[in-house]
DNA sequence: GTGAAGAATGGAAACGTTTCCATCCGCCCT
DNA sequence: AGGGCGGATGGAAACGTTTCCATTCTTCAC
């Protein structure tokens, strides 16, 4: 019977107390570091056992001075297209031993450097980020500020030089327009979230354009819209009044995909019969839906993923203004159809 | 101009001596813990800007022996449901002062055990988590070894006394299934997550069955899928071939609705015209595709603020047993209609 | 003028690790 | 048999904080 119940958590000494050996021993066997008699060895992990000794990652921290840790930001976790980025920058951080200390802006510049703050208390080795706008953002001149190493992804920075991982924004959304032309739509419309806050809108939407143009085709309507607004109606119905009315709308994005799908619906337009709609970001449950949405399809999972080994390879070498283009593919889907007869 | 060019992150050391006063001084300022002088305040203040310093949260912690931090598990970020639950965490926890580490398992029992270790290793004050079944689960034993407080998310264990934040899972599903009997359907079958693997799906199940019987109505097909399953038709097909098919099928998540409509209609059937679906937990998308999912919601984010709430004030008290059972809503939605008349 | 009280500040210990260095011991080689 | 070598182990310092305790200094009451 063990006399000593004591109601806390065991220590190395605890562990170094009941093996009969000193703290330092216990830190080799344990670590497998230096050498020990197979005795030792076993009186240690014995020891180890019965206290159920587990190393606190915070003494181990504090002495060797480095933490393993990356940090993660996104604006939010409830987007598809950022969680699957999560899970892959966790994926590839686990596989070489690392932790992620995961946090979420919702949109909201105060909530986004009180993150990063908080990251920074935390000793993170280095960040993957996704911000509003990679050009001007007082968190990433922070991060510049006191050298840490970041990532962004997503983010396609336009002017200044930082290192990112993300789809060629422009090409992809000349993709879409080629292949809406390509389909017979001749006035295509754009909806897109706030060019002010957002590098990625702003790309797209320049892809957009130079497609239109390349095709010789009117630019449509645009919408911007905010981040969280999923009542679209009421945006799009002055667009939809007149017999020039679009016969394609490119969202700049799946959340925004969908809710002008249900946008069109509501004001009693099919999709894709009357209005064809195409997203951009290629998150699952799209194809899950009926119409199922056809979507420019970002490697969100790989994009973590490899914005992760960009970091963690660039710890030690110039991580300044590299940039990682993954490739994207266009994702057919039934809410992309050819354009209506009675419009060519 | 500074000499001092150190390229390393600034200490309470650093501030000490550039503030000219000693390390005690430093803290009691930044802390605002006992008294100073006001140019006291003002140099420290002003050293430690010049340095950017930023207190260590693992010296800190260290030294307090206590984290501020809570762990979460949840089997995958990418479902929404998690990925609400995990927000309203972050967003009760942030309110406090507390930080989140956060896990996801991919249901993988091995995950799961080394997600917890890595938690337990980082001395989190306690723990938020959704397993597989409550009920036989390594990981909430080892919890209960070294004591630390948990709180079950969605989990509705159905022997052990744990801790948990649910709906009552066998009410929502009877709500559910009254529903679809209101409506006309005679014939409603179920599609469920692995009854081993889930305690929430046997509850459903449960709850499915109960209601079937009190409302006099033969039990329909039971189609057990597995957690990551998203191709259905196959499993589909056999209960809809002969005329007896069901005319409404119950899926007991949102995922699975969703892969259900689709499996559905490349079967050819029509959503609701020839078979109603709905499906359990609320996601958002559901209600943006076409035709929209009927759901029973569950409040995701408030569930997930709740459970930090109970551990964090049953921290000192005990949390042994106690459940928290959070109001349920059915949400109306295309996916379910009348059953089709010649059926009745 | 003396003493006490209290404010301001500094010294030092402690938290749980890892790791450098020193010590001790047994063994092999000549 | 003696010297040296190397393996096993322990002591102690260090990491960055907070906080207890002691010290100094100011101020005020008698």
């Amino acid at each position: 019977m063990d006399r000593v119940a004591l109601d806390r958590v065991a220590t190395i000494r605890d562990v170094a107390a009941r093996a009969g050996v000193s703290i330092a021993t216990v830190s080799r066997v344990l670590n497998g570091s230096g050498n020990a008699t197979p005795e030792t060895m076993e009186k240690v992990r014995a020891a180890a056992s019965d206290l159920s000794f587990r190393p606190s990652t915070i003494g181990r921290n504090l002495k060797a001075a480095r933490t393993r840790t990356v940090g993660v930001l996104v604006p939010s976790l409830t987007n598809p297209v950022f969680a699957e980025s999560v899970a892959g920058i966790q994926d590839a951080a686990a596989e070489v031993g690392y932790s992620v200390l995961i946090a979420s802006t919702d949109y909201d510049p105060a909530r986004e450097s009180r993150a990063i703050e908080g990251l920074l208390s935390n000793r993170v080795e280095g960040l993957v980020l996704t911000v509003a706008d990679a050009d001007r953002s007082g968190s990433l001149d922070t991060l510049d500020e006191v050298r840490l190493p970041y990532v962004l992804a997503y983010n396609q920075p336009e002017r200044a030089p930082r290192a990112h991982v993300s789809v060629d924004n422009v090409a992809a959304s000349r993709a879409v327009v080629e292949r809406m032309a390509a389909l017979g739509h001749r006035r295509i419309g754009m909806i897109a979230g706030r060019f002010r806050q957002s590098d990625r809108s702003r790309r797209r939407h320049a892809g957009w354009q130079a497609a239109l143009a390349d095709a010789g085709l009117p630019p449509g309507p645009v919408v911007e819209v905010d981040f969280n607004e999923l009542r679209l109606a009421h945006r799009l119905t002055p667009h939809f009044e007149g017999p020039e009315r679009p016969t394609a709308l490119f969202a700049s994005n799946d959340m925004l995909a969908l809710a002008t799908i249900r946008a069109l619906r509501d004001l009693g337009l099919r999709v894709p019969d009357d209005v064809s709609v195409c997203g951009f970001d290629g998150i699952e449950v799209g194809r899950l839906m009926a119409p199922s949405l056809a979507t420019l399809v970002q490697p969100a999972r790989a994009m973590g993923a490899t914005a992760f080994e960009c970091l963690r390879t660039g710890f030690s070498g110039e991580l300044q203004g590299r940039a990682v283009m993954m490739p994207f593919t266009l994702r057919p889907g039934e809410s992309l159809g050819a354009a209506p007869s009675e419009s060519t």
